[in-house]
DNA sequence: AGCACA
């Protein structure tokens, strides 16, 4: 920068280039929504790679299962772009207020596993027998209970394991009801497990 | 987005 500060750049007018930092750089700040990752282009790397993928496995011919080249290098790549994860930092100028909302909407969607499953969205006509004759045809069921304090029902379905309860959670979410009108369920962990008795 | 029962 030095260097070139001072510099004549247009003999006519006799202008001068003038260079400073910046105050702040250029790149943008991530939003939370697009993801922790870093990508890194390394495509100059390819073409060792790719001597070396042809050496090996490829039969020479030229297949048309295979994209070319460039695009799926090599897997060395690709462990990088898992490694340069980059660290969520907290700005503490932004985010004094809504660090909390933020954190418990965290801890919500990595929701720890449990044996005992929320469900939601049901419709207002939605009956405990209904919902039984769907959960417990899954192995490992233990009980179902319905609440409806006062607005919508929900619902808590214990099960013995809680590979049990991921099976039901991935196999019933989204999935409709007779009864339902707001479309499909809503299925997460429950917070606390079921108290049995 | 909404999480009770003891």
């Amino acid at each position: 920068m030095h260097a070139l500060n001072g510099v004549k750049f247009d003999p006519q007018a006799g202008s001068v280039l003038h260079i400073e930092l910046a105050r702040s750089n250029s790149t943008r700040k991530r939003k939370p929504g697009s993801g922790p990752y870093v990508v890194i282009d390394n495509r100059t790397k390819a073409s060792t790679n790719d001597n070396t993928r042809e050496a090996s496995t490829d039969d020479g011919d030229s297949d048309p299962e295979e994209p070319a080249g460039d695009d799926n290098a090599d897997s060395s790549n690709n462990d990088e772009l898992q490694t340069v994860k980059s660290d969520t930092v907290l700005d503490p100028e932004h985010s004094v207020p809504a660090a909390n909302e933020q954190l418990e909407r965290t801890i919500n969607e990595g929701a720890q596993p449990c044996s005992t499953l929320f469900i939601a969205n049901l419709g207002p006509n939605c009956t405990e027998y209904e919902l039984k004759e769907v959960i417990s045809k899954y192995p490992g069921f233990n009980m179902l209970k319905i609440r409806a304090k006062g607005g919508m029902p929900v619902a808590f379905a214990d099960f013995e394991e809680i590979e049990q309860a991921t099976k039901v959670m991935t196999d019933l979410q989204s999935s409709l009801l007779p009864s339902s009108d707001r479309g499909g369920m809503h299925i997460e962990y429950a917070r606390s497990k079921m108290r049995k008795h």
